[in-house]
DNA sequence: ACAACTTATATGACACGTCATTGAATGACA
DNA sequence: TGTCATTCAATGACGTGTCATATAAGTTGT
């Protein structure tokens, strides 16, 4: 037992987790409180304004987050009832569909990136 | 927008995300389905096999987590009935609780670290 | 054109974490 | 010693994530 290989690995895990669960932590509370949306929820919008052109999203977002297909597909639900997302029958295969910010959305990712980024350079800036 | 530093600080981000979710769910699906135990409660039984010292432990432990005071207690709880831990309480502060493994706790602590371990490695070991 | 299969998204049951609160014990101090 | 504030742990309500499945649309082979 004991072997300090692995207790390293664990330290290394042990601080992973820490970095992660403050830096979420902190994002969820800023953003939950000056914009009334979640961390996940902002995550999404932040990928679907990175995404300028044009395609099936959804799917192609699955690739781009660690999300599950059934989490994406909940917080496009939500995202969609508060108007900051519009989805959008895609022509050439019925089963996708295109996201596509509101200009509501685009306006509050537009202020929450900010902030977003502001926490990011505080939490992880050091690292 | 589109400061080349704030896209370094969010792909820093979501890298970090997406290796800690993976190494997570790894280590999550293997506990659960080797040894009936998720991620959390092992990370608890972990904790409590490190401090061979006698304490006022349930505080203690919170300081050496990133989980809430009421996530613990569940936690510790959902030991407690599966028989891998046992709380006693304090003599000396009778709101605190001494957190001890029981064989069972200890015995399989100590596959399951083997296990948890080496999972360190594969997800981690390359970083 | 018809089965059988595959793929894209949605949904329901369930587990777990969070927040706010409670209950109990302790501390402080007049 | 009696009151008030503080600390430790447990609990209930609630939100969100996961897994398994459903629904619908596309694909393939005959």
């Amino acid at each position: 037992m004991a072997k300090p290989q692995d207790r390293q690995l664990v330290e290394q895990w042990r601080s992973m987790q820490t970095t992660y669960f403050q830096t979420a932590g902190a994002l969820e509370r800023a953003l939950e409180s000056k914009f009334n949306i979640g961390l996940t929820e902002f995550e999404i919008l932040d990928l679907v304004a990175e995404s300028a052109d044009a395609a099936c999203r959804m799917k192609q977002l699955g690739e781009r987050t660690p999300m599950t297909q059934s989490a994406m597909s909940k917080v496009v639900d939500r995202l969609d009832k508060a108007g900051l997302i519009s989805r959008q029958s895609c022509e050439d295969d019925r089963r996708s569909l295109y996201l596509e910010l509101t200009d509501a959305g685009r306006a509050l990712h537009r202020q929450a990136a900010v902030e977003h980024r502001a926490l990011l350079r505080e939490n992880l800036g050091k690292v």
